[in-house]
DNA sequence: GTCTATACACCGATAGAC
DNA sequence: GTCTATCGGTGTATAGAC
């Protein structure tokens, strides 16, 4: 942002490490089960250090919403498909959806947490409008640009009668909610499929089986 | 349990009482967003009350989940479907699912919330087995259960050739994800659909699509 | 930019009167 | 079964030296 010559990235400073690992005490503990004080000691700084790089709590907690998201965004953005019918691209979307997930722990229980709570954030106000009196956050700006990119897809899809004329917003809800729940679900994931989430082979299976999955759902 | 001839509901006693308005707050909030004082003031008692009925906090969040999955698992056995083909199970079993999270608005989101956290509990250990060396808790059980049954249609549903012979693990958490995200999503369903996602008219719609949508991406 | 020291509200939990 | 009073600890946040 303040970095005018900025493609690669830094050496990372105290910012970047107090982002990191707070971005894993939240994914595990959620905003009201992580202590400034725990993350200093874990970060190796001050409790007070803390609060000059981020004026409050929820300044840091909206960083990092919105720095995983900017790595969502990039993997997503990042997956061209060979062509541009509405399967391949939303055979390439899922594909890119568990390879960004699957590279990057935290994201998908960071996320499942955003999507669920109303606080500390009043829940992603996507269209704020003229009128709503309050201006979006980084966060929440990345996080329409995603969905809208999706509903995009869903729409083209259906008006080309390739897909089925869904109801869009519950496909949405449909379709994330089977991606993301799987990338969330620690120990019961594990359970229920028997190796560990992040590991190879399920990663595999899952990016085929949630792309079978979800085009015959969707197909005309 | 230790009513020996309950069959009908009591009229609400104090642990009634705690317990609702307990299972309101915490899927607001979640486990860490809760505080005893701000609970005892909602229900009417002091907060040393509510330690004469639970002894610790815990055990308070334990009963909790207990009581939605046991409202959960007698909306899932209620349904029955008209034949004993795959399908038809399958229909009546997201159904119900559906009716039953429509009707009970701080469910879906206590639901999810237990999903995703290891913490406050040890993410459900489902099958404890001889060596674990913990004994299940009572929601474990019922979760279980819950699960257990929706393995065994799929299961059987594959063995008859209904099903394609789908990853019965991955499959599971992609309904269970595309089911529960949408009642547990808030403000964000509400966006995303156009109108409260417990309205009539949305509960209904999504019953269809979800029907729809998980049908065909399972039929062979 | 990092530190020590501190402020003060709230945390879960307990003791003991009624 | 409910209450008041209190415990030690932790919550976020600030002041001010270096």
């Amino acid at each position: 942002m303040d970095d005018p010559q900025s493609e690669m990235p830094r050496a990372p400073d105290s910012r970047d490490k107090i982002l990191e690992v707070a971005e894993g005490l939240f994914a595990y503990g959620g905003y009201a089960g992580v202590g400034m004080r725990q993350l200093a000691s874990m970060v190796g700084l001050s409790k007070s250090s803390l609060f000059h790089h981020f004026p409050t709590k929820l300044d840091l907690y909206a960083s990092v919403l919105d720095r995983v998201l900017s790595r969502i965004e990039a993997g997503l953005d990042g997956a061209r498909p060979r062509t541009d019918s509405p399967e391949a691209r939303l055979t390439a979307w899922i594909d890119a959806a568990v390879q960004t997930l699957s590279e990057d722990v935290p994201a998908g229980r960071l996320m499942m947490r955003a999507l669920v709570d109303e606080e500390p954030f009043p829940a992603l106000e996507l269209k704020p409008g003229p009128g709503s009196g309050r201006e979006p956050m980084s966060f929440e700006v990345r996080l329409a640009r995603i969905l809208g990119r999706f509903e995009g897809l869903l729409a083209s899809g259906i008006e080309q009668g390739v897909f089925r004329p869904v109801s869009i917003g519950d496909t949405i809800l449909s379709v994330i909610g089977s991606i993301i729940l799987h990338f969330a679900s620690g120990d019961l994931g594990e359970i229920l499929i028997g190796e560990p989430i992040f590991s190879g082979a399920a990663v595999e299976r899952r990016r085929r089986e949630l792309s079978e999955f979800i085009q015959r759902g969707l197909l005309a």
